[in-house]
DNA sequence: TATTGTTATACTCTATAACTATA
DNA sequence: TATAGTTATAGAGTATAACAATA
């Protein structure tokens, strides 16, 4: 019988599951340590490259992180509202927007960024010290192929 | 300044981004590998509970999957559509549908499986062998805690 | 009363197309 | 003509609520 070849229905088996699930279970516990701060994962995607390169424009931003223009408009829009960013025409090229950090917004990234790895941390917790590494060098690769 | 904590803003240094964009890259190749056989990830997911159990009902299969159970309906309306699965009423309890693969379901499976499997070892290729199997159980542990 | 399957609905996420202003 | 940002819209995916049939 053919189905002897794969003697059993976990899924657990399957990597796209596996991928799958363990991104949905991370994703609920940061976003959970994020609340605090009015921001989730990807909120703080943006953040981060704001905070650590000169300004950049809003497609930069977006490319940076593979997200949509678009995308970033309303991303962009709510964290205006929130004020950890600020929108201003480039004055080389009023076509761009430079997108920089309030000072309130730094502060609120780096205290977002301690919970964040704090929480991948502690998801991180149940593998022993070498696996953890591994798993994000394994992933790196596989995203560079 | 507190930035210089953070030296990068690479966003493969966040476990996050990493999990979420080798998921999508997975199952871009993997859709694609299916694609002959009319299924794609999801669907194979739920052909290979059937393939390997005893007949289960419509529930049986979500929470084997974790999807809704209202998600399943369409699902398996999908897959009958397309012959390779068959619901009946459960004789010992007629609120329950027996959900079960039809000969030529099995046969789709077999064939889908095997090209599934050769699409994730392809995407597995660039890993050192040792790195592949370490990856799956590091999901593993992960999704267990 | 509770459970299974179903339907209708709504919500999130994201992408596409079209518009504007600038280059 | 092409590009950056915006807006409106549509599609995929999934979840919630309500209902019918059955237990």
């Amino acid at each position: 019988m053919s189905s002897e070849a794969h003697p059993t229905a976990d899924p657990h088996d399957v990597l796209a599951y596996l991928l799958k699930h363990v991104t949905a279970k991370l994703t609920t516990a940061t976003d959970a340590a994020l609340e605090p701060f009015g921001i989730d994962s990807k909120d703080l995607g943006a953040l981060r490259v704001l905070a650590h390169q000169e300004p950049k424009s809003q497609l930069q931003v977006a490319q940076t992180l593979s997200i949509d223009r678009t995308t970033m408009v309303s991303l962009l829009d709510a964290l205006e509202r929130k004020g950890v960013v600020t929108r201003r025409p480039d004055p080389t090229d009023r076509r761009r927007n430079v997108v920089e950090l309030t000072p309130e917004g730094l502060k609120t990234f780096d205290a977002a960024w301690t919970a964040y790895t704090q929480a991948e941390n502690s998801f991180l917790t149940g593998l022993d010290p070498n696996a953890a590494g591994q798993l994000r060098r394994t992933l790196r690769t596989l995203l560079q192929d």
